[in-house]
DNA sequence: ACATATTTGCAATTGTGTTGCAAATTTTAT
DNA sequence: ATAAAATTTGCAACACAATTGCAAATATGT
C-alpha cells in the first residue's frame, strides 16, 4: 500500500483509513473505471457496502474521482487526472465504453469538442461518451 | 386525444389502448423529455407503474421514443424525430439539461461531432449531453 | 495516553425496476 | 354484432441499488 496514496488522503484533509487506502489503491491499479460492485468484489478484507458508497461520495466531493455518465445508466467512477478540486471538477475529456468487454476508459487526451447551441442556451459543462470496441476487443 | 396519435400506434403494429394513447399524448405535449416519475404523476386516470415501464420499453423498441443519458444517471425519454425504426435508432443529436429548471431538451438540429480517438478504438455510437441554463432560465 | 472528532458496520428503510399470472381489454374472424 | 384468440393491464411478489440513524470502532491532535 503505497505511501503516495496515504499522502493524497492527507493532502485532501481526510482521515487515513483502511477502506479508503484500499479503494484508492484499486483505482490506481484498475485498467478502467470502477463500479460500486467491482469494488465490493475486489476488496480483500470485506468492506461494508455502505462504507463503499460513502467513500465514493467523499472522493467525488474532494475532486479525487469523477463519475462517468454511461448510456446504460450504470454509475462508474474513475480517477481525476487534472486539477480537480473540492467541489469543482474539470474533467473535460471523452469517455469510451467497450460494447464487448464493457471496460470504461477515460480518454484523458481527447477533449470534448464545443458545439454551437441554438440561441439562448448557455452551456456550463459538456459530457461525451463514445461506445464501440476497445483496442483489445476489436476483431 | 388526437387521431394522429392513434394512427402512429397502428402504423407501428401496436394495439391501441388508453395507457398508450395517454402516454404518447404526454410526449407530444411535453416541453422536454419525460422521466418515468413524470408520467406517473401526470396520468389523469392512474396508470400502473408496471404498465408505464412496459409502455416505455415498447415505445423504445418500436423506435417511437429514445432514452437520454443524463449526467446524473436518471433515465429520461423523448420522442424520436427522425427516421427511427424498430430496433434501429438514429438519434444522433445533442441533448441539453438545464441546471436550474432541469428541463431536458433534444437539440434535434445539433449533431454530435466526431472526435479523433486514440489508435485502436473503434467507435459505434456517440452521446453528448450539455448542461447549463436553458433559454428560459439564464439570467 | 487521553479526549475529541471522524468513520465504520449493522439494521431498517426507501426507491427503482422486473417477473408471473389472472383479469380485462383489444383485435380478428365469423 | 358476436365470439374466439391474442394482447395488454394491474396486482402481488420479488430483486437489487442506494440512503439513513445510530452505536461501536478507529483515527487524530494534544
Ligand atoms: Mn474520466
Ligand atoms: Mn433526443
Ligand atoms: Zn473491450
Ligand atoms: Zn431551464
Amino acid at each position: 500500500m503505497s505511501e503516495a496514496i496515504k499522502d493524497l488522503l492527507k493532502k485532501n484533509h481526510m482521515s487515513v483509513t483502511d477502506s479508503r487506502l484500499q479503494i484508492l489503491d484499486m483505482f490506481y491499479h484498475a485498467p478502467g473505471a470502477l463500479a460500486h460492485a467491482d469494488i465490493e468484489k475486489k476488496a480483500s478484507d470485506k468492506i461494508d457496502r455502505v462504507t463503499i458508497y460513502r467513500t465514493l461520495q467523499t472522493f467525488e466531493e474532494k475532486g479525487i474521482i469523477h463519475t462517468i455518465p454511461t448510456a446504460d445508466n450504470s454509475v462508474k467512477y474513475a480517477l481525476c487526472k487534472d486539477q480537480c478540486a473540492e467541489g469543482h471538477h474539470h474533467d473535460n475529456h471523452v469517455h469510451f465504453v467497450c460494447d464487448k468487454c464493457s471496460k470504461t476508459i477515460c480518454l484523458d487526451d481527447v477533449h470534448v469538442p464545443e458545439v454551437k447551441l441554438p440561441k439562448g442556451f448557455q452551456p456550463h459543462q459538456s459530457n461525451m461518451v463514445v461506445n464501440g470496441f476497445c483496442s483489445d476487443c476489436r476483431s
